[in-house]
DNA sequence: TACACGTGGTA
DNA sequence: TTACCAAGTGT
């Protein structure tokens, strides 16, 4: 007998997922009642706020952004008036956010959009993603936060929430796996504008319930349905994650020479740089690299300043 | 894939 | 006090 070749399966669309109202709607409930007010949450933010406040929130926390992000949207409320200014300049209202080669990004995607879309951020991914600075991440935030475009946002706040409950493990991989993609990209909730809050309600419930550390699994909204806490709440087993050391290395070194520099109102001498480190070889070795990074600019006399170009 | 890249708060 | 952690990106 002849066996028909079974239809294929139908690939797994959005709303497939058995656990998806079960994790959805509680969760963007939770968010409707405890959201944070935050300043790049308001509509007045537009996209180039949403923007400036991702960049930000790369690697730093909220609270150390607050006010670094009213001061920038203060003093350039559209992409065309941080381009208008030097590079430097950007680098120097970074402040102490830490990473200011984003202050560099930052300002070279604003140019971008100035020069390629008529200063308007881009609405689509792709435009997104061809951006300085802008990774998967932050194309996906902006799509969904600033557009309400339906975009898997996987930061590590999601990436936590999901691990525990729908993996049924403490924490997430190191590096973002395929496997996560596939996961966020099921759970999507296929109507845009659902998909957007759950977007923002999901990476909410990680920053202020779900966390690392202390997870306060008394106020979460999926307590009841958490893959970690039913598997009761084991311990992460796999190999440790990565640290971060920071005394002596060449990032310290870059950040102590990086503040003269954005103190400074007049190119530094060489020697007030000499100043913040006794080693000269690794001294040496961290201002090239500021300068390869385009950070800080050598003048011809010998001295130093931040990026007039 | 693994590492470089800042800074400061928290336990 | 040390170590972890914070809305990642680029190479």
């Amino acid at each position: 007998m002849t066996t028909t070749p079974a239809p294929p399966k139908p690939a797994p669309g959005p709303g497939t997922i058995a656990s998806e109202s079960a994790l959805h709607l509680p969760v963007i409930a939770w968010f409707e009642a405890h959201a944070r007010d935050l300043p790049w949450r308001r509509p007045e933010a537009g996209p180039w706020g949403v923007m400036v406040s991702e960049f930000m929130l790369q690697q730093t926390p909220v609270n150390r952004v607050l006010p670094v992000y009213e001061e920038w949207l203060a003093r350039w409320p559209r992409p065309a008036d941080l381009a208008a200014e030097p590079p430097g300049e950007a680098v120097r209202a970074w402040g102490r956010l830490g990473y200011p080669r984003r202050a560099l990004r930052l300002h070279a995607a604003a140019t971008a959009i100035t020069e390629r879309h008529g200063g308007v951020v881009p609405d689509d991914h792709a435009e997104l993603l061809a951006l300085p600075g802008v990774g998967e991440y932050t194309a996906a935030a902006v799509a969904s936060f600033a557009y309400g475009r339906r975009h898997a946002v996987l930061d590590t706040n999601v990436r936590r929430v999901l691990a525990r409950a729908v993996t049924g493990v403490q924490y997430p991989p190191n590096a973002t796996t395929a496997a996560e993609r596939r996961l966020a990209q099921e759970l999507l909730p296929g109507e845009e504008a659902v998909a957007a809050r759950w977007a923002a309600a999901s990476m909410e419930l990680g920053a202020l319930v779900c966390t690392a550390r202390t997870p306060v699994c008394g106020r979460c909204p999926i307590a009841d349905r958490c893959a970690w806490r039913a598997a009761g709440s084991p311990e992460h087993d796999g190999p440790p994650r990565r640290g971060q050391t920071y005394a002596g290395t060449d990032r310290q070194v870059r950040g102590k020479l990086l503040a003269v520099l954005r103190e400074a109102v007049a190119p530094v001498p060489q020697e007030a740089l000499d100043a913040v480190w006794d080693e000269p070889v690794q001294r040496a070795r961290a201002l090239d690299g500021l300068v390869a990074d385009g950070l800080v600019e050598p003048l011809e006399d010998g001295t130093y300043r931040l990026p007039l170009t």
